[in-house]
DNA sequence: GATATTAGAATTAATTAAAATAGATTCCCG
DNA sequence: CGGGAATCTATTTTAATTAATTCTAATATC
């Protein structure tokens, strides 16, 4: 018995940007889906981990490093590839946008970032694979603290504030939430302010990496519920 | 470019038995690791689904069907197997083991229940996916009621509370979790008693899934500490 | 009757969430 | 220049939930 079978992977990368939640989408210069938006992603070399094809792919299509990155599931209905059955292992990725310069390279007609409530239609089965990385992005968000990896290296809370409550869809009381964050140490006040508008300045924030593991090491369970 | 890339799946099959985890493995028939134990499954089809994939592997090795099945983890990395590359879909399945006699069929040299902590050495990478799957189940074991899909149809608390122990590794208050679990009201007080060995006899129960899906429905969230 | 096990109620302690209050620092406008 | 509006920050109080402990009692075996 002779399989023919293709094995790709697949990127939902996620940033935050405009305080909206943003997507990264590539627009297919071939065919099938030719001019389409669709996740970023391709088949996998020969000797290639996983891992190492989705960078790849994300560094030739859209100039993107990423910052986190975990696998997501694997879509692999028999005809969910017009061509040949393709297998797509999707992955979960973070970025800072303020960090990268996306641009289209190679494999690409096109590049950009869309927000989450304002997306073309997509290519392939892709928006299955975005709903489940929505879903995800939500559940892990209160149990991890990726939020960081999406934020810049040095953020307002307020930003954090609104990243959350514009993932998780709901009110979050501003003082409680600052009370629990806190709370944790696991975040670093910095020196500086930032003044928007009118109002008092606010304070910039680092998320200290190093005291976060150390603590989850020593049985620290961050939560925000 | 062509790919050279074949597409398996593995189950990792979990049962509770004389009030030990327990998982199924096979006997390999053929090389490589032939005579190792291994986890079930096996290539995928060129025209069938992952899932039914799984559980066409499972009837065929081990003549179990499963009661509940999701994804796992893909496997992928270039030298899993020493034939040529294989990417693995791994799954993670629940059984009741008394309601299936398990057999050794066509692909399989023997299948056998083994304790979780009396494993053999196992082929391939398979340890690593077992890892998953354990970490897997203990995580969900918290927050849905898949407990009742490894226990018999009719149950005694005794056997769940010794079951969340044993996976959960740590003592829990019989009489706060017993507490906690009624006042979920998903649970059917049947009007069976059992008496084993000395001591009050105790009741049976039975898992009320439709009354599980409508509180759900409603918004309840199932969750033990 | 002693002992083991199930069953459940009642009480207390501890933790967590929600809300109220107040102070600080800036911009905006008259 | 001074008073409001806006925003950030911090502390305290109250309410609600959850966890831990104590206490009773039923019903079996040995």
């Amino acid at each position: 018995m002779m399989q023919n079978i293709r094995v790709a992977v697949d990127a939902v990368v996620f940033g935050y940007k405009d305080h909206q939640l943003n997507v990264l989408l590539i627009k297919r210069k071939v065919a099938p889906f030719q001019g389409s938006w669709a996740l970023p992603g391709g088949l996998v070399l020969e000797n290639e981990s996983l891992e190492t094809a989705v960078e790849r792919e994300l560094q030739e299509e859209t100039n993107v490093t990423i910052d986190y990155l975990e696998q997501l599931y694997s879509f692999g209905k028999p005809n969910r590839d017009p061509r040949n059955r393709v297998i797509s292992v999707a992955y979960f990725a973070l970025v800072k946008p303020s960090h990268h310069e996306i641009k289209a390279d190679t494999d690409a007609q096109d590049v950009a970032w869309f927000p989450i409530n304002e997306l073309p239609k997509l290519a392939f089965d892709h928006h299955i694979i975005l709903d489940k990385a929505k879903a995800r992005l939500r559940s892990k968000l209160t149990y991890e603290p990726i939020g960081f990896d999406l934020l810049s290296t040095k953020f307002l809370f307020s930003d954090l504030e609104k990243l959350y409550m514009t993932i998780l869809e709901k009110k979050i009381d501003r003082r409680n939430f600052r009370k629990k964050i806190m709370s944790f140490e696991i975040l670093e006040e910095l020196d500086e302010k930032v003044s928007e508008g009118r109002g008092r300045p606010a304070n910039l924030f680092k998320f200290n990496k190093k005291q976060y593991f150390k603590l989850q090491k020593e049985g620290f369970l961050f939560d925000i519920k």
